[in-house]
DNA sequence: CACTTTACAGACAAGTCTGTCTGTTTACAT
DNA sequence: ATGTAAACAGACAGACTTGTCTGTAAAGTG
């Protein structure tokens, strides 16, 4: 017995990503993680030195998934006002998905500690890059720039706060209220 | 010694409450609790069955505080763009006094448990009750009132979305850019 | 075949957590 | 003054936490 399975790492990194996200980061022990991941605890320290680097390292993962999808969606030819009542209509079906947990970065900033730099610097990075993805959206709409970054972090609070309340309540109007206003502030 | 100080229960609830914001719910402990109480943990479970039900009793007391608040604003003779501007002015105000720990319903929800229901009831309970007084401040600007619910609601999202990122990029911008987007909705 | 990397199993340390329990002391009201 | 309620101190149980350590087994590579 004991075969060992290659790509321990992956498998703890895909392992934690779910765990962390369902249970957030303080709801989740480095065993339980290792127990569903079929690892062994020094498997695991082999490849994270503490459980807070797995941490950072889900949350850049994630990162960099939401960021390519946001270059495409930039990309793509249709009128900005589609796209982001696209871009909302995703998010509703992410929450849907997954059960209202809402947002892996403002849920794991909630809980972890000031002494977690690591951590802290990765929600600041995402979301300071969610704030420019809008503007940039913003920008494809209204010529104005000034006016468009106006805009672009407004529909940001808009996305965020959608995202927390559709959580708290466990519903879904949220999203398509915020949609309807985002769209509608692009529209002039 | 051993000083016999009456009102337990009380020092308890204030000295949970200033953590429990501080530091989030699972980031508590009892011990710490009673010890900056200065009670006995025999004098806590006499008085609370479960950290979980110190902390609905927490949440319930904050509730109540909010809603005179609110009731008073509500009642103001000032007019409703003015009222609505200094509420979120009064949000800057404390997120900048409590170091941008946000808001203490979405901070717990986001580390309850799902079995912690009287947590969530009263999450679920602020939440609509903050709603429904943005709904009834647009009434007072709109007289259309299927209108004036749906401007509530979006007031109600750009809330929530400016006290979560304010916390979470240690930040009073979003405060204000929701606050004059707020107030644009209300003034057509 | 020999060597190195990777993963395995699991005990262990040192601390945390919630909640229970026993017993003592203080204050107050009758 | 006597009974009762509330607060005290603190040990204890049992489970959990992160992280370390020792040793073994399997796979890939020269």
């Amino acid at each position: 017995m004991a075969t060992r399975k290659p790509n321990a790492k992956e498998r703890i990194l895909e392992t934690a990503s779910e765990l962390f996200f369902q249970k957030g980061y303080s709801g989740v022990g480095i065993n339980e993680i290792i127990e569903k991941a079929g690892t062994a605890k020094a498997s695991f320290y082999q490849h994270f030195p503490s459980k807070e680097s797995l941490c950072t390292a889900w949350l850049r993962s994630i990162h960099e998934r939401s960021e390519t999808q946001r270059a495409e969606l930039l990309a793509s030819p249709e009128p900005p006002g589609k796209k982001l009542a696209s871009y909302f209509e995703q998010l509703e079906k992410f929450l849907v998905a997954s059960h209202y947990r809402g947002c892996p970065y403002s849920n794991t900033g909630a809980v972890s500690d000031e002494n977690c730099p690591g951590i802290v610097a990765e929600i600041l990075n995402h979301k300071e890059s969610t704030r420019k993805f809008l503007r940039a959206l913003a920008a494809q709409a209204i010529p104005d720039s000034e006016r468009a970054a106006e805009v672009g972090d407004r529909i940001f609070l808009l996305y965020s706060g959608s995202t927390s309340e559709a959580q708290n309540l466990k519903q879904t109007w949220p999203v398509r209220v915020a949609r309807d206003a985002a769209v509608e502030m692009l529209g002039r």
